[in-house]
DNA sequence: CTGAAAGCGCTTACAG
DNA sequence: CTGAAAGCGCTTACAG
């Protein structure tokens, strides 16, 4: 039932051959016919409302101006604005994105990247970020190009986008370390993502700037990015005596603010509490959040410009973005007040 | 580059014509090849690696197991766990989807929407929801299988899900009215928009049942949902002198409480204030919201199944579905104190 | 500048 | 049960 009306019957209603017709209605190809022909081609096609089949187009090109997404939760806040972003940037050459949930689970994550794969889209974003990657390996071998988000890329045929995790962390330590906080403690995120290790490490950098260091029992790793998680580590990293807690993103700084509240612990009277990212309502919870930006919508433009470079502009060299972040103080830190 | 095996190789390495390669790959068609054969041509298909181009298959098919989402925006907290649903439920079929924002702009989603059709999705599910809406009356004559969410279906070829509105306003207002409020204002939706009318008329049907009315200078239609302008809308409201604003989402509440916040009115001592939804983190925010919970996700699977039931289970009958609601009482209500 | 042909990778009536 | 052929709707060398 879907588009009946095909090159054919464009061709036939003006008179010419359907290669004609395609060269008439393709923009790249047009001037190779003459102006009247192509006019006349044009009208006709209006007048049947043709709209050609991308889907024949593809088997005969190869492309589908369609990319693939890869995601862990869509319902993680973060993601929804670097997805936003991706599709503003893809739109503008009327590029597609077939998007899919991994749950960061391996088993999940291969069979909807072969359904896209299966689908021939042209290239991949990946906002998933396992260190030790085989779908990303996979895109290398097959030669798919391939944009990745939020971690650090691996080997010369991967473009990167991703936010100045180092600097932000850097300046949250500063902040804290203003206040009076000497025992920082850190819930930190899952191990095997590249995401916590970067912000982990970046977090024992800036501690040493100061000559301050995690203390063993001030270092709890969750094993999702998940409020639930947050508020178990936190529980976890009571005991050391720490004045702050440095999550290592939002949502992990909720569940840390929520323990504190179950136990009747002042945040941030009594302990500073910090985020990452700057996700959706961090300044409206309570207390407000203080928490690095980053700027998701734009990871996601860039992600998708980058890409289209590739895809439609032939730039071929990986490109490697990290875009600056922004430190948000609000009123989940404070001085710090040694606890006994 | 990408699929580079394809029937024929298989074929070449089993012995057997390419169209037995199909029969024997194909679930619904392997009975009719012998289980010798079939299992030679499975295994040569192993061993290569071989995966199927869906975009040749198509061509001969007609069908893409691809289904188009419109969506407003991606970003607006709502969406997402929707659109999760809906992906969730597809995935168990090998069906993906292609998803396209709109920001409600007619321009964009003419655009939006020819590039879903132009790569021959089998279906639409439509998040948007113009109260006139030629998208939907362009899938209706195409006679393309369509399934709506949040708004009320036209037609008989349309399937909807929803959330049961009317009992969740009802639920809201016999709160309210219990609290001892009287004049009670609404902060709506924007015009032309199928929701805000559905919960617009909702909270009058409510309110007469108490015999409650909407004063005049106590109504004000938002323009998008945005916290902006639920913002606005409460200024506008305030004269009214109502102690309790019924928001028409929760994106508008939020912006209802800013107001107050910045006029030094508090919530809920001086003013109640509910939403509509219970997105992400109103458990959070200060103060804990009033409102009502729709079920977001499995809204997303239930516009799945049905359209799965329509495109691989055959059931051409549309469906409706009203899902029910929950009504949560948090901390953004409270005893009227009637103002002076 | 235009036409005729071939072919992208599948699936499916049609024979045998 | 299997093969040979046709064709889905395009695009693009190849002639003329």
């Amino acid at each position: 039932v879907q588009s009946r009306v095909t090159i054919r019957d464009v061709a036939k209603l003006s008179g010419v051959h359907p290669a004609t017709v395609s060269r008439a209605l393709n923009e790249a190809t047009r001037h190779v016919v003459s102006p009247v022909t192509a006019q006349r081609v044009i009208d006709a096609a209006r007048e049947l409302a043709y709209e050609p089949d991308l889907t024949a187009r593809t088997l005969r090109t190869g492309r589908t101006a369609t990319v693939g997404i890869l995601i862990p939760d869509l319902t993680n806040p973060l993601f929804p604005p670097i997805v936003r972003g991706i599709e503003d940037c893809l739109a503008t050459q009327d590029y597609t994105a077939l998007m899919a949930n991994t749950d960061n689970d391996v088993a999940r994550e291969r069979q909807v990247f072969r359904a896209l794969r299966a689908r021939q889209v042209d290239g991949f974003i990946l906002l998933t970020s396992h260190r030790n990657d085989v779908t990303l390996k996979a895109l290398i071998e097959a030669g798919i190009p391939v944009v990745v988000v939020n971690r650090h890329a691996t080997g010369p045929d991967v473009s990167s986008v991703s936010g100045d995790d180092a600097a932000g962390m850097s300046a949250l330590v500063d902040h804290l370390v203003s206040l009076g906080h000497k025992r920082i403690a850190a819930v930190s995120g899952q191990r095997g993502l590249s995401i916590s290790r970067i912000r982990h490490r970046a977090l024992e950098v800036a501690l040493k700037e100061h000559g301050l260091a995690l203390a063993p029992n001030a270092v709890s790793f969750a094993r999702t990015f998940s409020e639930a998680e947050g508020d178990r580590c936190a529980e976890e990293v009571l005991g050391s005596k720490a004045t702050a807690i440095v999550a290592a993103n939002d949502n992990l700084a909720v569940g840390c603010l929520d323990a504190l509240a179950r136990r009747g612990i002042n945040c941030p009277d009594d302990i500073s509490v910090t985020g990452f990212n700057d996700v959706l309502f961090m300044d409206k919870i309570n207390p407000p959040l203080t928490t690095v930006r980053t700027p998701h919508r734009l990871m996601g433009t860039e992600a998708g410009r980058i890409l289209l470079d590739r895809l439609v502009g032939g730039v071929f060299e990986p490109q490697h973005v990290v875009l600056p972040v922004e430190f948000v103080v609000r009123s989940s830190t404070a001085i710090s007040r040694a606890r006994g």
